[in-house]
DNA sequence: AGAAAGTCTACTTGTTCAGTAAACATTTAC
DNA sequence: GTAAATGTTTACTGAACAAGTAGACTTTCT
């Protein structure tokens, strides 16, 4: 049960360190849920059930997820009748990145590398060498992550459409 | 519980699917393990017992992992007196790709996306748009574990120890 | 007021990770 | 040949986490 500190211009974050790299399910539930409101961004807000029942994702697992969006300030919401999700910012504006660190806590594959979190490094030079690569391994992710927004996401599925 | 079908030229493995991507402890317990060994490449055998005490690493755990990495044909070990492991190959020749792959499954961030698991693709084009980007990842990933051998990582410790 | 929507807290169930224990098999030194 | 040292195998455990569920609560539109 690790915690660390991270700072961000001068406000301070306590986060709880989770588990190094891995696309889960909440995460994959959310590309596709952000990939559905995406679609529809700029003509109002879309209930969780429309997207529960058309991308065929649980209803209630789904809310969990689209709360820490919001929480995040990915989304926006409006609450009772005619209420519902819409992306607080254009889809250009998101990257998959920023939702993977969301969901999943960090994107690297050591708690160690990880830009957000501090973990002390041991001071020994083995320790320390197979750090650097995992450094660069992490780059090199965040370097995919990073530049790949839900726009080109949602180009990809319109050319995908093409095609089929 | 899913379980997949892999053939390599012509014989039939069912292998258990293990969880996307991720350094655990026995990946990086292996590869401090290794480097040990690849340190003493060419001057016989290596106890497990001086391999755990000199790297601090759990003593059985240990156990566990090495008898994973030679039974994937990394190491090779003598039984009784005086036994003990040592590298199947020269250090040049084993790379970081190999080792993660061994220990911890696959290096794809999600199954479907693995080159080593079949995982069949539904046939729905938002999921293969974030497969296509997964994809990208386990490339950016692999190319970097792929690239790196042990006697890379070797290099790496000695310029540390210079510096330091 | 009441129905429809999001919000919050807590729980369950199964799996994996990290590590341990103990019995068993093999080889080598003597 | 036997004992000691070593590797091999199976089984087990506790903690953490993932994935998903349940139910009460709050807000808003009509």
């Amino acid at each position: 049960m690790e915690n660390c500190i991270i700072s961000t211009s001068s406000i301070e974050f306590v986060i709880k360190s989770k588990k190094p790299m891995k696309l889960s399910k909440k995460t994959d539930y959310a590309l596709r849920a952000l990939l559905h409101l995406s679609l529809k961004y700029g003509k109002g807000s879309v209930q969780i059930k429309e997207i529960s029942s058309t991308e065929r994702l649980p209803n209630k697992f789904l809310e969990n997820i689209l709360l820490s969006l919001r929480k995040a300030g990915i989304l926006q919401s409006r609450m009772g009748l005619k209420g519902g999700y819409s992306l607080a910012r254009p889809p250009e504006k998101i990257t998959l990145g920023e939702v993977v660190r969301i969901l999943d806590g960090t994107i690297a594959p050591m708690g160690c590398v990880s830009r957000a979190e501090y973990e002390s490094c041991p001071e020994e030079e083995i320790g320390c060498a197979i750090k650097s690569v995992m450094q660069d391994v992490r780059d090199a992710v965040a370097r995919v992550l990073d530049d790949t927004t839900l726009a080109d996401l949602a180009r990809r599925v319109g050319s995908l459409q093409k095609a089929g």
